[in-house]
DNA sequence: ACAATGAATAGGCACAGCCTATGGCAACAA
DNA sequence: TTGTTGCCATAGGCTGTGCCTATTCATTGT
């Protein structure tokens, strides 16, 4: 069975004539004559009553008739609204980002993004690079941004730009007015850093080890915000990124001068992937 | 789109895999790798991210998936609702006869009928002849049971039997102890007819024609009972075919020994008009 | 680096569906 | 009756397309 057969019966149906159906369906009427008789043939019976003036529909063909209808309705609407779904943006779009990025660069970017593409329903995840690795990989996020470099061969990493570490420093910190610092001016200091998995703590620990520093950590926590706190009230230094660098914290932040304390946002896609209208747009507006 | 395509989509989804898929379509990898860049291509985006070791439905896929099953799944019910009609006697038969027929010999055919076939959904039609051919032609009768000869010849008779011809006499007449008689024995009574379009009344005056005899009507009716109560009455005499011969009536029965004063009874179809198992069974029954 | 797996491409073949021409049949007009 | 018309079925030939095998390309795992 064939769907230009269901198309050609649906056709003799309405017309009531094979001639006028041909006509209808831009064929020949032999061509259709054959292909209702291999039609017929192939359900068992005839579908209709040649009357040597008109056609009619036999029990079964009525029977089948609108079983073949449906069928072929079934399809152009399932065809409509794929082209319809290709056209427009909307359609789910899951970004991933690690903690030190989601709330400071990305929380603004995404703003203007939603107002741009409203119909875009976004979803953030917020996880640690290998979990998002691993879910780009499974397919449940589309896209993440997170920081160079990252391994595995199997995706496309898109450079968005890379920014300068700051030191964050407690307000009467002896450094604390300075325009800038080098690490090593932090060698006596305590340290406070993220937990172990976060990748700007590897960020920020190869940062120490060129500048030949080994930093004494007295602090662990998964979130920035936390270690600024700690910061603030005098527990320590810290690392972070200049997109956390923030004037309303208790703390001061002085920029690193050594030449390579910076890190490199991207934004990463499983390669081969095809990314919806949504997702595509996304990836434009960030970089 | 063609079906085969759809049951590649949907082989390759179920699998996750071009090569297993073939395998289930019974085709070769190449093959069904074409159709489904075909698809794709009409379809206008990807429905598969390949991503080398494995194969993963795209959003697209994912929205199409379930419309191709479903057209699959439709047609395939389809086709076993036809062949399962096509194997049943079920359905509706609609059987027309004439009123000098239905009372008398239909009604018990019909009834050992519908004890051997249950599962028939019968109709009967009284209608006069003229009636009858034309449901035939609109296909709202599927089989007719009426005397010969009919008019046109689009019609497919298949002729049942025979039955000669009876008087119907009052009691007293003078004939009514008789085993046989001649038409011309009733050249002087007065004859009570069915309405004119009844075609029992066509045989009736026919025979009459050939024995010479020109009657004298005094009286007409559509149904052959209220003839048979004038008879009992004393009105006149009638002719009435050998079925509806019935000793309770007030009257008595000879039979016409002329020659020809008889009618054939035939089961009447539309010539080229397919019937279904229950009309096709009805129709072996009767004969 | 090399073998193994799996999808895409290339080239060739066979069949299915299409075409035109024609046959057969019934309906209608003369 | 006979010729004409309308319509579906059949016949014969052609083209396109879906299938095959062989091969290439890309990724993965040893």
């Amino acid at each position: 069975m064939e769907l230009h057969q269901l198309r050609y019966f649906s056709a003799v149906a309405d017309t009531g004539s094979f001639s006028r159906a041909a006509e209808k369906c831009h064929v020949s009427q032999p061509s259709l004559s054959q292909q209702i008789l291999k039609l017929e043939s192939e359900l068992g019976g005839r579908l209709f009553d040649r009357l040597g003036r008109s056609v009619r529909l036999t029990d079964l063909g009525e029977a089948f008739l609108p079983r073949a209808r449906s069928v072929l309705h079934e399809l152009s609407s399932a065809k409509d609204e794929l082209t319809e779904r290709l056209q427009s943006e909307a359609g789910p779009v899951v970004i991933g980002a690690i903690p030190t990025i989601a709330p400071y660069w990305l929380a603004s970017r995404l703003a203007t993004f939603s107002r741009k593409f409203p119909k875009v329903h976004l979803t953030i995840a917020e996880e640690i690079t290998p979990v998002l690795l691993e879910r780009l990989r499974a397919g449940s996020v589309d896209l993440a941004v997170l920081a160079l470099p990252i391994r595995g061969h199997e995706f496309d990493a898109h450079p968005l730009f890379s920014e300068r570490l700051f030191a964050a420093l407690p307000r009467k910190h002896k450094l604390a007015r300075r325009p800038s610092l080098q690490l090593a001016d932090l060698r006596r200091d305590p340290f406070l850093f993220l937990r172990d998995g976060h990748c700007f703590r590897d960020t920020a620990v190869a940062a120490c080890d060129r500048a030949r520093l080994d930093p004494r950590v007295v602090f662990e926590s998964g979130h920035l915000s936390s270690l600024l706190a700690m910061v603030g009230a005098g527990m320590g230094v810290s690392l972070v990124p200049e997109m956390a660098v923030d004037k309303s914290r208790p703390c001061r932040f002085v920029r690193i001068a050594d030449p390579q304390a910076e890190r490199t946002i991207a934004a990463v896609v499983l390669r081969g992937r095809t990314l919806n209208r949504g997702s595509r747009a996304l990836l434009a507006h960030l970089r």
